[in-house]
DNA sequence: AGATTGAACGATTTGTTGATTATTCAGAAA
DNA sequence: TTTCTGAATAATCAACAAATCGTTCAATCT
């Protein structure tokens, strides 16, 4: 068996415990026994436990990417309506793998404390769509340009951000969550100044800024 | 001594105590040594240690709410400058606090789990002083009116949840801080549409919505 | 009477110990 | 040689005991 089948059956098996008894509650060991070899051997595939999450995360979440980047260039759809594709596909999607698997929580938030790069590579390579989703628009005249677009892709991540992290969700319903992405997604598209050259080139402020 | 007085002697002492060394580490019997009484007797003055805790809390919090109601009426500045002076506030008032002692940090998050109706009651707060603003530039012209207000401020709010709490700032500085903010809101006041009447009516989406 | 105390009580926290676990690596197997 | 094993190790976790703490209330003081 090649290397790389033993690698995803290791993954096959690390999945299936994971998501049946939690990342903390599943042994090296056992992962080991569910593909017939021992312990130690698991560490000339992987370099360690939280590496195989890394990878089950990985590979999930490429297959969610792909699904962006097809959203962000829908036939049919404007600008602002892909925006809206992609995060609200977000949100479903995370909504619903938890729904469905509530042990997948420990998981990301394990690689997330573990390993933060990981989850700025995610937001990096969302951006990246974003950026691509923009260029197109503007190209259409859908939006206006307005400084630096990889910033306003920081920007959206940023105004957006409590849709990404289910601990922020507080026992709100799907519903409830999709009208108030919906209401932000107005607010940032629409803008709350019907003339943009008004307020443009405001001020920074009034105070001190610290050094 | 008044009852009042000796309510405020205790908070006096209790948040000594907390801010030097946390709410956790501090005991009933050690703010009640300080007031020169039994602990016992504490609890004529407040149900419980949480209340102490939350009666600091409020009466902080109220100095700063009227410090907003006078920032979302300033003479000179319109409305969207109002909302920009409002937020920052916010976000410097939270950082310096923080900066100042650590350990407000910890009274914070106990006071919001243990008492989430407080978080809520402060939010509330914050949105009648935006629903004021809005109204009030609205007369004036500053802000296109686009849907109910008060729903208007919540969209507001949860744009800008990152910049409330401090466990989203992963060490990021003031000013990155800042900028930041300052781009959300450019986002929010200005819109990434140049022509809001084309987008307005948009369809609520292609998927199902679950139920 | 009303105000205050401090011992008593249950809940929570802390400290400790033993077991479990991730990881390594010397050596066996192929 | 290359691949794999499984006992050894060090780190982490779990469970239990002891101590501490928030809270109560019968008794004491004013």
């Amino acid at each position: 068996m090649s290397k790389d089948a033993i690698r995803d059956k290791i993954i096959d098996a690390a999945k299936c415990r994971f998501s049946h008894f939690g990342y903390g509650k599943t042994t090296m060991a056992e992962v080991a026994g569910d593909c017939d070899m021992s312990p130690g051997n698991l560490y000339r595939f992987f370099p360690g436990k939280l590496d195989i999450a890394e990878a089950i995360a990985t590979t999930d979440y490429e297959k969610h990417l792909t699904h962006m980047r097809k959203l962000a260039v829908t036939p049919g759809r404007n600008g602002p309506e892909r925006l809206r594709d992609m995060l609200f596909e977000e949100l479903r999607r995370t909504y619903h793998k938890l729904e469905k698997d509530p042990r997948a929580l420990e998981m990301a938030q394990v690689i997330s404390r573990e390993r933060p790069e990981f989850a700025n590579w995610m937001l990096a390579n969302e951006r990246k769509i974003l950026v691509e989703l923009m260029d197109e628009s503007e190209r259409r005249g859908e939006f206006v340009p307005s400084g630096d677009r990889e910033t306003i892709a920081e920007m959206i991540q940023s105004a957006t951000m409590k849709f990404r992290y289910p601990q922020l969700w507080s026992k709100l319903t799907l519903p409830k969550l999709e009208r108030e992405l919906d209401g932000v997604l107005k607010l940032i598209i629409e803008g709350l100044c019907p003339l943009r050259s008004q307020f443009a080139a405001m001020p920074q402020q009034q105070h001190e800024t610290a050094a």
